[in-house]
DNA sequence: TTCAATAATTGTAACGGTATAATTTTATAA
DNA sequence: TTATAAAATTATACCGTTACAATTATTGAA
């Protein structure tokens, strides 16, 4: 593991460790440099890191603190990965509905960047969350990279399973959003009514290569929809 | 201005220039330490930078590319800044429907860290895209920061105003985001019917010390919703 | 030609240093 | 005491270097 990311968590897990809230301050860079032994620039990148990741923020001239939001709940859009990391604490499962190779919509197929006849993995799912209805999931995998997948990896976390099964790298993701009325078929899989408001999301995740291998499109209970960012300048 | 960020423009631009398409294979590293006469490390900020916007991507042992989202018209969620600067060119326009010096609702003083007997300018005001009702917006103003304002600032732009006006250093902030359904008034000001969707934004601005000073919610107009982010690992 | 081994290319990690800007603390003067 | 100037603290900008990992290009054998 890089150093910079292994001093990045040991730094969070001092701060969840002692519980510190918003504005503490923490020990100055010397000070770290000193304990990890590392150089000045390897913290300053350790430290850069949390600050983007919304764990502290830094000052000049004054000091590190620690930064906190008060809401629970609610799922990070930044960190992505299919949220698995922050509703890790959650109970969550999923049914799969669909699994199939098949041909791409035109769509489908225009943001995997393949042609209408090549195949992909069509999955169509829907995710749990303390039992309530939290997304209805449709996405579309481009078989010449992700070349297997089945029900046990789909009711799992496809994520997981193409980085380690796999050994793909994922590297970033377009993400795309909007807000409507549920027709009918989106209301009965969410338990809600036609018409009730839906959160739309549309990803595109792309290998470090810049190759887009999953598209795919969330439905979610507008109940179950809180999302967060902490966002830099 | 800042030698990376200077040169993270100049980068921007020469892709813009060019309308240079996602996957474009940029000049190397090197190229670009000669061509500017600065550092490797002073390069590899300002790239680490416009890979962070979304503007590139880099490959290791491979290169440098463009990286480019093809939907126009969504707001960017991750450069912040009442998204001024990503709808720059359509036509925005706000009008103010209140404005006073008053003292917080209690979740507007438990947000901005003041007690309900502090003072706070509070706005609300509907913003304008192409003539459509875009959102409806209430801000409440820490006034001991913000110590002025006027309906003239607030018709243009609170935040350019506090950043040039008042020389005070926007830091970062924290959004907080929900769907539900519109109530009579909302859906009046907003020219929609009641219980049709609504996307809610909550934020709380703060300076680059740490203090909260704006706390905003936002009702967008479900038409006119759609959002962005171009999201790393 | 095909495939595997090797070399070259290219971005990233990590070191360490000097200078500087923002903030806080201390000292000094009124 | 209060305000002001100076000094100390502290993070950030920028420089430059070595080593390394991932990818791509080249070579050479079968």
């Amino acid at each position: 593991m890089l150093k910079y990311q292994q001093i990045a968590d040991e730094i969070e897990h001092y701060i969840e460790e002692r519980e510190l809230q918003q504005g503490h301050k923490l020990p100055v860079l010397e000070e770290w440099i000193a304990r990890f032994e590392a150089s000045k620039s390897t913290l300053t990148k350790a430290l850069e890191l949390l600050e983007r990741k919304g764990v502290i923020f830094q000052v000049r001239g004054s000091g590190i603190f620690v930064r906190r939001h008060k809401r629970k709940g609610y799922i990070s859009l930044t960190s992505n990965q299919g949220f698995k990391k922050d509703l890790e604490d959650f109970k969550l499962s999923s049914k799969v509905l669909e699994l199939d190779v098949r041909k791409p919509t035109r769509e489908a197929a225009s943001n995997l960047n393949v042609s209408v006849d090549d195949d992909v993995y069509y999955v169509k799912r829907i995710r749990y969350i303390f039992e309530q209805t939290l997304c209805l999931e449709e996405s579309y995998f481009n078989k010449s990279i992700v070349t297997y997948l089945n029900r046990e990896i789909a009711e799992d976390s496809v994520f997981q399973y193409v980085k380690e099964g796999l050994g793909l790298k994922v590297g970033f993701s377009d993400q795309y959003m909007h807000v409507n009325k549920l027709n009918v078929e989106e209301a009965n899989y969410l338990g809600l009514k036609k018409d009730d408001p839906k959160f739309v999301m549309e990803s595109i995740f792309y290998l470090t290569n810049g190759q887009p291998f999953d598209f795919s499109r969330v439905t979610y209970n507008y109940i179950q929809s809180q999302f967060f960012i902490q966002a830099g300048e």
